[in-house]
DNA sequence: ACATTTAGATGATCGGTGACATCCTAGCAA
DNA sequence: TTGCTAGGATGTCACCGATCATCTAAATGT
């Protein structure tokens, strides 16, 4: 049965959204496209009246992810303050709940290793996000610091929080998921005490 | 045809190792039985006679892995000591050549999105080296130092190396891969400088 | 030494599922 | 009224994990 433009768009819109979470949730490769339009509530047939491929949809769901990720960033920033948006963002980071509910939560932490195995749409588009993350935390440095010192530790930071949820999630529920993400919330904000370089 | 016991336990170990690495490269979902048995020159029938499941092969396979990465570390300390043997292993983790072959790289790095979605066995053999990665490490902190705080740096140190990594693949090749490994390249080794725990 | 048993490897196959394509139909839009 | 199109039903082809009959040579018992 066919539906008004504004209801077929919003078809478009839960797909994504639906693709989002799924993708977070399972993974690129163990998320197929059946499962995505039976949990938007259509079956598969119509899926190609959308998107023109799965790296499409995969490419439009990482878009959607990394906006809702950055907006709520954003969104509690001009509520709160740069400072307290921050320590939000870190302590929700950093909590169980992101580590059961990858769904939701960072596309970074979920689909990194899944998005380095891509195609390079599905890459590029991983990279405008995540540099779109470091741009929020680069923003948040106290004002006055040196650039690419405060981007250097921004990355730092994101980085470990990144690792903390990959480690919490892969060794599963037990005490050393809760032992890496409190080892991780004791980082300092922005340390800059170099090491040697590299040599080789 | 049937081959003598030394060479069908030869077939096991280089199945095994040809898992360890393919499955690191592709994914544990993208990774068939089929491939694996290719790349160790056989045909996909006999896995069977070795293994009872994938999850079986995936476990033998993520105990290798780790096993190997573990006794790198091991061997470098009895010949250049122990400072050496972390330098090493951390110019090593944030090389670019660690970033582009994960086949022979970290399994937390390039498996551990993965693990948290496989079964328990799977998710228990990441947990178990896992915890043997950061044994080595804690062991490489300076004497007299206290356990919790050097296990707690180790882990910090650990996270950001995988998220570094996790990132640098992610994003694939670019500037903002090589500029992500040089910032946790900066990181200090054994910092703890708490900040206030999180209050949810 | 030799017959019997056993087990590694093969290739075909099975049920299930993946991405993607092709019609059909129902109803909005011109 | 009628063309257009979202989405449902169905189909194709490839591939997945897993099983099987079959072959063959190593292992084993006498």
């Amino acid at each position: 049965m066919r539906m008004s433009k504004e209801a077929a768009a919003a078809s478009k819109v839960r797909i994504i959204e639906v693709a989002s979470r799924l993708l977070r949730e399972r993974g690129i490769e163990a998320t197929s496209i059946a499962d995505v339009m039976a949990a938007a509530g259509m079956t598969h047939g119509g899926f190609y009246k959308h998107f023109q491929s799965k790296d499409e949809l995969v490419t439009a769901a990482l878009d959607a992810a990394f906006a809702s990720h950055v907006e709520r960033f954003d969104r509690r920033r001009e509520e709160n303050g740069t400072q307290a948006a921050l320590d939000a963002y870190v302590d929700e980071y950093l909590s169980p709940e992101h580590v059961t509910h990858a769904g939701f939560g960072c596309p970074v932490a979920a689909l990194g290793a899944d998005a380095g195995r891509s195609s390079a749409v599905v890459s590029s588009a991983f990279s405008r996000g995540t540099e779109d993350i470091i741009e929020r935390y680069v923003r948040s440095a106290p004002a006055g610091s040196d650039v690419t010192t405060s981007r250097r530790a921004a990355i730092r930071r994101l980085a470990a929080m990144v690792g903390a949820v990959v480690i919490a999630r892969g060794v599963g529920p037990g005490a050393l998921s809760g032992e890496v993400l409190a080892a991780v919330s004791e980082m300092e904000n922005f340390p800059l005490v170099p090491r040697p370089s590299r040599t080789s």
